[in-house]
DNA sequence: AAATATATGAACTGATCGGTTTATAAATTC
DNA sequence: GAATTTATAAACCGATCAGTTCATATATTT
């Protein structure tokens, strides 16, 4: 998963790939079939992984907005530093695959899916507990929260800074929050 | 640059190449020196052309909030239907090399450091003409508006959705406009 | 029209690509 | 401990990669 997520499906070579895995030429072969499929598990790790993380902040058990703000602060810190300019799996892919790669393209636009709804219940919740904007409609600023901590990734790779992340998250959750 | 658009530096043979710009193996080497060059030709151009399209939008002479509505009409354009499958040749550069090539994350954060200026310019102005809340931070809404339609560009690969574009748009203007 | 650049397509280079085969070594099973 | 399965490393495959060379053709210049 990590030599894909650093350099990318076609950055890495198959070499690449067997020095991540410490597999054997043969034995990679002989449990993913191609390079691809194993690809397509590295991928799908990585997206079940990040909705893990999503339905433990955005856990319906607890306060709606605390958990928004959970999020979004994982956010700021993932594109700040190393871990900034590291990238997002999900990211890099959807921009050099998600076109051309069928079965990508539908494991990437599922995430942003689920995620988005994710993000619309929550806010709907924050709304009827009275910590969101009651003039706003949930399904909107769900689609905002999804396009700015994914745009965070894609300007984190050159300008990791944590500072002017915090600070806009802040702006943000100011107008909308109550 | 069509071709490295589409497909990406890695994703893109020199045949690919021939193909694009009509030229002779030779002629292609004698006129850019290598692919890498080429490369950066084509990433020189698109980014021009992108700072070109931001001056006139964020034309000083004219209405700062005007502007600023038209800079994010102009997003939702380009990340809706065909236009949004085709992607982001910055945004695409940013996640496959931007970590890897010296020359290209620098001139991919520049494009970047240099439209979240104009658009702190340009917030500033709004501010100062009472059409943006007063208790903002110019700079920190310039971040967000700049990871927002970055974040559309990723979004907009799998889920090129005008209406949803346009109504998240609309919500974030709503929200600070005045 | 002759001489001189310039552009072209095709053959070629060495390296690397993803993927397969094979002979051997290491476990596991009986 | 013998037989059998499993994993390994390395040689090998054809294809394709980026990049070069070269002989030929096409302009351009004189």
């Amino acid at each position: 998963m990590g030599a894909f997520w650093a350099s990318g499906y076609h950055g890495t070579s198959l070499p690449d790939l067997l020095e991540a895995t410490k597999l054997s030429r043969g034995s990679l072969y002989a449990a993913f079939g191609d390079k691809h499929g194993l690809f397509l598990r590295a991928l799908d790790r990585y997206i079940d992984e990040a909705l893990t993380r999503l339905e433990t902040e955005l856990d319906p058990r607890n306060d709606a907005l605390t958990g928004l703000r959970t999020y979004l602060a994982g956010y700021v810190e993932r594109t700040s530093g190393a871990a900034g300019k590291r990238g997002c799996l999900v990211v890099a892919t959807a921009m050099e695959l998600a076109a051309h790669d069928a079965e990508v393209n539908q494991r990437v636009g599922r995430f942003f899916r689920v995620m988005e709804s994710r993000l619309a219940i929550a806010l709907s919740r924050a709304q009827a507990e009275g910590r969101l904007a009651v003039n706003v409609d949930p399904a909107s600023v769900a689609r905002l929260l999804l396009c700015t901590v994914e745009g965070m990734r894609v300007v984190g790779k050159t300008d990791p800074n944590r500072a002017a992340s915090h600070a806009m998250v802040k702006t943000l959750l100011d107008r909308f929050a109550t």
